[in-house]
DNA sequence: AATTACCCTTAACAATTTGGTAAACTTTAC
DNA sequence: GTAAAGTTTACCAAATTGTTAAGGGTAATT
């Protein structure tokens, strides 16, 4: 797999090690996004979905580890490693930072060798592990590999039909999707049901999700709605 | 988990710092065992099959680097976790490490909260993803060498047919399993069977093991959950 | 060699869930 | 206001799974 899709999202309030890093991480041919504490990183998190964050400990406005904790709990997150930066002699929060829910950490100060040869054997097991099969929007995570969805946490059970087309219509937020284009994929090439079927199946999303997550777009079709 | 089924093997020529790593590990609940070079590793190491080995990279007679080659091709050590201990300043040991096939490795000088903090995750990662003879998932036990289930340490007899079947659906708790591929896994190519004779073995695992512990989703196929 | 015990498979029926349709009702667009 | 489109409800049909029991086979035991 090509570096260049993975992204990285380096946190950390002094821009000297926020270029340093950068530097380094984009000569690996890394994707590479800089905040400059725990709410911008969150912010900037949650619109371009790192799969790694290098987080510091110590940080204006919200620190390190209550920045991990927040994004533990947070859907827009569930498929992003988080590792610590942490000074040499910070012992105590290398440990406040697993409980917090860190998936590793590196010390400063930070040696490019070692950075890259560290995050790219994260990375690796992050490949290995995720088959992509869970799918993420706003607080809804639904995982195929399951047949789970759950929002904020809770979890809430689809019969077959019902998972496919939410699954569909998930896979691309904010897209209308035709009842034709809805009938073609979710039943198949030779579809022997009344369109009207497709309303049916979306009253039942709707009833257990909640109304706002699937938009109606009179004469066309249905959406999800983040 | 208890810690106390993980053995760990600890790799030094210095009897200081094996001391050291003895106390600190046991106090944890972790089997220790101790080596005092490569070649001494390997050879305990065939014999107790180590969760996770602690190897120091200089040592005489068999320096880590050689010693971790050789095990990452020997198939006693598949389910093994290779950690480093490498001095602060070894830089290149570290990336020739893991080039060896070491899967992370902890700086000296060791501080024990560190050390257990990190190889606590390290097997937490291994429990999830363990290939191995032994699966553990929640209070079940199921052991391929021996055959054996164990729920809270209780023994539970099953069938090959079921216990395959188990051992299936236990190596990925919560991923759901089409018949089909139940069928190819534990039947093989050549499928003579019905698919509902799945569903009595499944009836019997459930009537041996508890019904919660094997869900059904409709229209799809079955899983295991902890 | 016969007996016993157990495992695997299948078939049959019951129970449950899901999928589909029609019809009544509501909202929206013109 | 009217027509078109969408929503909801209720009901039936179909599909899927749960459960039990019985037959055939195999390995161990007597």
């Amino acid at each position: 797999m090509d570096n260049s899709v993975f992204k990285i999202l380096v946190v950390d309030d002094e821009n000297d090690i926020l270029e340093f890093i950068q530097y380094n991480l984009k000569k690996e041919g890394y994707d590479v996004y800089l905040a400059h504490n725990g709410q911008e990183a969150i912010d900037i998190g949650r619109k371009i979905k790192p799969d790694l964050i290098l987080l510091d400990v110590m940080m204006p406005v919200m620190d390190g580890i209550e920045a991990c904790k927040q994004m533990k709990f947070d859907p827009d997150f569930a498929n992003t490693f988080i590792v610590f930066l942490t000074a040499r002699s910070e012992e105590y929060s290398e440990i406040a930072g697993f409980q917090a829910g860190a998936d590793d950490y590196i010390s400063k100060p930070i040696k490019p060798r070692v950075l890259v040869t560290r995050l790219n054997a994260i990375l690796r097991r992050k490949e290995k592990v995720q088959p992509g099969t869970k799918l993420t929007v706003g607080d809804i995570v639904i995982d195929r590999e399951t047949f789970l969805v759950f929002r904020k946490g809770e979890k809430i059970q689809f019969a077959r039909k019902e998972f496919e087309l939410l699954f569909l219509l998930a896979s691309k937020p904010g897209k209308v999707f035709t009842r034709d284009y809805i009938l073609e994929k979710v039943w198949g090439d030779e579809v022997l049901v009344v369109d009207r079927t497709i309303d049916v199946h979306i009253r039942k999303i709707r009833e257990k999700l909640g109304d706002e997550h699937i938009g109606t777009v009179k004469g066309v079709g249905y959406k999800f709605e983040a």
